[in-house]
Formats: C-alpha cells, sequence, structure tokens
DNA sequence: TCCTGTGAATGTCTTCACAGCC
DNA sequence: GGCTGTGAAGACATTCACAGGA
C-alpha cells in the first residue's frame, strides 16, 4: 500500500530534464522509506537483505521493492539479496543525500517553533540553521539554539548559512507573499505547511504537508465503513 | 499536478465495503482541497463557481475537478457551474465532516505540544480534546487549555470525551505499542508523526505523516535538475 | 536452489474531446 | 453560447510470473 506523494510542483512550462533512466514519481516517494529501513538494518550489523525483507520493513510488498532498486541499477545479487551497505549508499546518493541541505523555517509561530526544535530534520541530513519572522517582536529572541531573525535579512542568511531549503510555518494569508521572498533569495526548494495553495515560478520545488487534510481523508474512509467497532 | 497521498492502510484481509459508486482515492486526497477553496468562495459572497476558477484555486486542471466531483453526484448546472453552498455542503458530507470528531494526542514532547497548540486541527473540525504520555514526570503538567494524562487513562479519556481518532507523535521506537493500545482502547483511525512502519488490525484506518521525507523528495528533484539557479 | 531483474498483463489515474443540458 | 458530465484514449503504477545469474 502507502504509494505516498505526488512530486514537487515545480513551476509551469518546462519538461523534466532526465538525464539517463527516468525514476517514477511513486518510486522516489518510496526511496525514502527504504532508505530508513536500510539505515536500520546497517545499525543491526545485518550485511545483506532480500527483497522480501525489505520490503516487511518498508510496508510494501516484495514485487515493489525489486522493480523500485532497479531503476536505480542492478544493485542486488541473484539468489542472495541486497548489500546493506552498498544499497544504503546507493540509495543515498539517488536522493541526493551524500552530504547535508540546510534548512531555513519561516514563520515562528507554534508550528514553527515546534519544527524548530523537532531533531528529526537534523538527523537526516536537513539541519535547521536559521529561523526567521516578520514581528519585530519575535526578533531576537531564540528557540533553541537558534536566534530569530527579521524576515528582511533573508538574503544575508541565506548565502551566510548556504540555505538550501526554506520551510514555510506561517498563517496561509502570508504563505504566498513569503514563498515568493524565498525564492527572490534564491532558495529554488520550499515546503509549505500552510493550508494553502502556492505558486512558484519555474525551476523552483514546492511540496506541501496539510495536517488536517489527513485527518480528512482519515474522516473519509472512517465514514465509508460506517461504525466500524472492531478492537 | 499534486495527486495528493495514498489512502490510509486497513488491517489486511478485508474488501472495501462499497455502498453506491465508489470514489477512487486519488479524488479523495484532492477533496479536502476542494473543501478549503469552497470555505474561501463562500466567505466572500460567491454564489456559483465554474470548474475552471474552482481548478484555480485548488492548484489543479478543470478536468480534474469535474470528473472527481463528477463522483460525488451531478451537483453542477452546464451553462452556469456549481452553487459553493450547496457544493461545501455535498463535500462535507462526503468527507464525513458535518460534525467534528474529537482527537487524543499520544506523545507531548516537541512535536505532540505544537500540534497541540496548533489551531488548524479544531478550526477544521478535529478539536484536540486529551492529551497522553507515558512519562510519570509530564503527567499533569497543562499545554494550553489541555492537563497531561497517563497513557494508562486512555480507555476513560476515550469513552468520556468519544475520541474518534488518536495522533502519534511518540518516538518510533515506541510508536506500534501506542498503536496497539490505542486500537486496544477502541481507537481506530490513526495519524501516524512517527518515524516508522506501523501496523494495524483489520478495521482499523492508519494514515502517516513523515516530515523529513517531504524534504527527503524535494532534495531528490532538485539534484535532478542540477544546480537550477533561478529566481 | 534461491532470489533478483524485468517484460507483459492488469489496474488505476489523468486528460481529451464532445454530447447534453441549462 | 457556455459549462458540466462522461465515455474513450493515453499515461502511469502495480502486480504477475518467470528467465537468468549467483
Amino acid at each position: 500500500m502507502v504509494r505516498g506523494h505526488a512530486p514537487p510542483e515545480r513551476g509551469s512550462g518546462q519538461e523534466r530534464p532526465r538525464r539517463g533512466r527516468r525514476i517514477p514519481e511513486a518510486t522516489v516517494a518510496r526511496l525514502p522509506v527504504y532508505l530508513r529501513s536500510l539505515v536500520e538494518l546497517s545499525g543491526s550489523q545485518t550485511a545483506t537483505v532480500s527483497s522480501e525483507r525489505l520490503a516487511e520493513l518498508a510496508g510494501v510488498n516484495a514485487a515493489k521493492v525489486r522493480k523500485d532498486l532497479s531503476y536505480l541499477g542492478s544493485y542486488g545479487t541473484r539468489g542472495v539479496g541486497y548489500d546493506v551497505e552498498y544499497l544504503l549508499y546507493q540509495v543515498s546518493r539517488e536522493l541526493g543525500l551524500t552530504h547535508d541541505w540546510p534548512v531555513v523555517i519561516v514563520g515562528v509561530g507554534n508550528l514553527g517553533a515546534a519544527l524548530a526544535n523537532y531533531g528529526g530534520f537534523g538527523e537526516r541530513g536537513f539541519p535547521v540553521v536559521a529561523l526567521v519572522d516578520a514581528d519585530p517582536a519575535k526578533v531576537g529572541q531564540r528557540v533553541g539554539d537558534l536566534e530569530i531573525h527579521h524576515l528582511d535579512d533573508l538574503p544575508g542568511l541565506v548565502r551566510e548559512h548556504g540555505i538550501a531549503i526554506g520551510i514555510i510555518a506561517t498563517p496561509a494569508s502570508v504563505a504566498q507573499a513569503v514563498a515568493d521572498r524565498l525564492v527572490a533569495a534564491g532558495i529554488t526548494s520550499i515546503l509549505n505547511f500552510a493550508p494553502t495553495v502556492l505558486s512558484v515560478p519555474a525551476g523552483a520545488l514546492l511540496r506541501k504537508v496539510d495536517l488536517a487534510l489527513e485527518l480528512q481523508i482519515l474522516s473519509f474512509y472512517r465514514q465509508q465503513v460506517g461504525a466500524a467497532d472492531s478492537a
């Protein structure tokens, strides 16, 4: 199950520049899940893993694992399985995770502050290196190790820290304006938590996480089955 | 663009009970986006809307809007468009959002506390009515309006508040155990923020949000285009 | 013998294009 | 005339089933 998510939108008017083989979107969305499983296996000193076992860990079926991995190349050994460390490296490389990508969070309200404190980003290669807010009252305050800067300082921060990705955690009403400023500051990869549709110019990448949307989808499927009282 | 997400996993071994027409998963994932757009239109006193305009607001194309809405029924008027209020009601009803669904958050660390304070859930029909943690040191503390209860109190809280949905915001290591306890307490709709694969019994619904995964997907597409320096 | 890698078959989603109705 | 609703075509994703190499 779990097909995963759509690819980032990209500003209109341009074809995907395929260099060599193209990896389907659905596969791309599963690669991080395989990566997580491989990190676990690596930690438990497992040398090789079969598609069956990896499928179990990732919550998909074995055929899908084999098909997905075959898009990256022939990294397995017939009759044996996949070498965990080697595959781990290949998946990391394919995802562009051989080095870190510094992140700025824009909007330090409840959600922004929580994301800033959430260790999961840094652990997985996306250190939060700057916080930015448009509210002068917040500028200068600290959240964890970081001081909050003003939105106007964005271009300088981007240059200084080599920021690659911007996370929008503002109210929906200002999210488009923030996205525009991120792009103007040279950030072309954006993750949007504001519950609104954004548009970005060609060449920029945009993904979204809508927290309430997930609950609404749960609600739909819950009512489909009627009042299912399992347990 | 933006196809959206996969449906919740459901415990294996059972067919979807279709009552009348079946709505594709991809469509279900877009309904909340249409809903949001319709709420906006309703707020701005707009009486009718064309598929073209709704598509623009939702960030999809018009053909998709028409196809999606046609699964709900023939609620539009040819030559005119859709009545905003009527469509708003129909989409709400289809999503099971004609009444609220109380939510419990399990795990009140950084992320859990932020989600508890995040107003977006309550606004959109999912009031957070209880907080639960396994750490005795946290029990009794308050976050916003709510006191933190012990995980052991879950069954009582579920009964008392009529809780329908559980949000897991614990470390990955304990997420499966928490899921089991949620199900045992009678909660069969779960949203998992822990970065791990969970399994639930038949009849239970599970969706996940993996925050770092989204960044990893961005990373993949960024490196695909090379160092695209747009702006 | 075992498990990968992959064409072929099947299933699902999107887009097209236009009939049908207001 | 204008816009919805929908079959049909096309694109995409998943699953099957087995050839092929260790």
